[in-house]
DNA sequence: AGGAAAAATGCAATCGTTTGCAATTGATGC
DNA sequence: GCATCAATTGCAAACGATTGCATTTTTCCT
């Protein structure tokens, strides 16, 4: 190839760029970071040059001078059930959308799933490393208290998750609560009168949902059951079909945490025979692709994912640009298809 | 809190923690980093510091002196349909298991999505920051030559994607031709006599699966026809219908491309009226959790994931230690369900 | 006790970029 | 032609950790 005479690399730092230029380093510095102070004919010819062999400044070296990466952090905290969230489409998707919503922002995304259990210091860690500018937490899992430690004497946070009265850290979550009170009233509007509630209510989200959906139930004077399940699709499946053959006959409204858990609960309960939505109604959470693929299609309260990640990243690069910012929660809203 | 007294964050740099400890910042750092050449009791005595003021060395400076940074890149190029592989659970679930690979080596993760029409340099860009000790590649999307070019120059990479014979990159992946026979093997062997593909045969990895049913299908002298299908949830269901439409009756063995694909599929098939598996039979390839819970569950062939990621990060970590590697070939498995 | 070898530590240069300040160049006005 | 001032550029000190080499301290042997 005819440009191969550009010896790829063999520019590798500012300082064999500004010799080629005849001029220093500092120049050809100024002259890349697009500042005025540089001549406009000096900082063609550097540019050109620095096209020419593909140069690039090494980001380390510019990071540890300026004290800015570059980099913002997004940490996954793993609870007790390892596998939880690495198949949860949900996360997952959140996850896209927060790297496209950065790379539009300049900025790169370091990625990170940590075990609290095994690990206290995570988060510490993670951001004394000196790597990133601010860290987008996704989840509190059973974290609350040690992110409320640290975002007393760190700025630059941001957490995915459910809003709780008078905390400190910054965080974009759906209103679970409303979510929870939207599904309920719909499973009864259904024609449910004995509800159940599908999933772990330690974790924050879920018990803020549960909670919702327990206000319903206790202003309608009717009954609700919490039946404790696991997010990974193994033990899910086999906790679901226990709770099922438990309370046979007993429920016929079923709110699930999540879509995941709603379309495992819909396999399960074919399996049984139980007809969706005569027998039993169900309610999803989410709204996922999957949500209008079962049979029949669920019925599911949605978070405006995207939407989550605009805040998240919003509000971050607020505060690592030092301001103070509030809390955003966002509003759910019920999909009604036909499981309820 | 009793700790605070620690200022947490007093101590930012080694220099200080030697300052404290009474040595100089040389032998903080060989006691940090476990050489053996430090008394022990000054080691503990600095360990001991150091954990009190939740002391972390800067990685940014131990990364630029020791042109080493301890973070992989992971690099997802997007097609021209952008949203194409947002909501594919296959490379989201890839990506989760990269995660837990390259943490338990001891590596951070730097995920970059790009859109490779608008940013030639993508893949230069990336390698040159100076940020990344090596790079994955997710998928080669239509970049194949640009990937090649790169590997020419640059060592530690490993490709997800599909292998061709007489590539200079070093790729991990399933074998998508004898996928693709396995597939069209099983819907034959099921019934079906005039087949068709659902998906993209521009994206190499398709064009593969495809090519392995074409080879079924001319061995036992049955027609195949490639009906061309973006992965976007949203463009997909049309185009599957229109693909329906247009063929009615004149196909009865589908091979989607994916899972998602063949869901969606599945749903079409269902609103049309057709019978799964009796009128039309239909694979998908992934073996995704939705497979399973589709109705009628998915006949699939299964890529392993985890393998991949495993296969990835070992591959990788020898290239970035100096070694040279050959390409890994995962074998796929047909799953047995009920949809063929 | 004396001396050599081994162990521990300190010193200072280095990684590559940025940036405050000083020095140079060129332009302008009289 | 000279003083003045603005526009460019060069110089050198950071950023914080690492490491080869020199120096000190300790250990051990005779």
């Amino acid at each position: 190839m005819s440009d191969d005479t550009s010896t790829r690399g063999s520019v590798r730092t500012i300082t064999d760029l500004a010799r080629l230029a005849g001029v220093s380093p500092g120049t050809v510095s100024r002259a890349l970071a697009g500042k005025s102070l540089v001549n406009a004919k000096t900082r063609e010819k550097i540019e050109a040059i620095a096209r020419e062999h593909g140069f690039r400044p090494n980001q380390m070296a510019s990071g540890l001078r300026r004290q800015k990466t570059g980099v913002i952090g997004v940490v996954i905290p793993l609870g007790h059930d390892t596998r939880q969230q690495i198949s949860d489409s949900f996360f997952m998707t959140l996850l896209g959308h927060l790297a496209d919503e950065l790379t539009r922002e300049g900025y790169d995304l370091m990625l990170r799933r940590v075990v609290p259990e095994t690990d206290a210091d995570w988060l510490d860690r993670f951001i004394g490393s000196g790597m990133i500018d601010g860290v987008i937490v996704i989840g509190q899992s059973d974290q609350f208290d040690r992110i409320e430690d640290v975002a007393d004497g760190y700025g630059p946070m941001v957490v995915w998750g459910n809003h709780t009265e008078g905390q400190r850290h910054c965080v974009v979550g759906t209103d679970n609560r409303l979510g929870g009170r939207l599904a309920a009233e719909r499973l009864i509007a259904a024609g449910a009168q004995r509800l159940a509630f599908l999933g772990d209510t330690t974790a924050m989200e879920f018990a803020a949902r549960f909670a919702g959906a327990s206000d319903i139930a206790a202003r309608m004077g009717l009954p609700i059951i919490a039946l404790p399940t696991h997010l990974s699709p193994e033990r899910a499946s086999e906790e679901i079909a226990r709770h099922l053959a438990a309370h046979e006959g007993q429920i016929d409204g079923i709110f699930a945490a999540t879509d995941t858990l709603a379309a495992l609960c819909l396999t399960e309960l074919r399996a049984r025979g139980v007809a969706v939505p005569d027998t039993i109604r169900l309610v999803g959470f989410d709204d996922l692709p999957i949500a209008s693929q079962t049979m029949p299609a669920l019925t599911t309260v949605r978070q405006d994912i995207a939407a989550g990640a605009r805040g998240l990243v919003d509000l971050l690069l607020r505060r690592v640009a030092g301001e103070e910012t509030e809390s955003l929660i966002l509003p759910p809203q019920l999909i009604a298809r036909m499981s309820a």
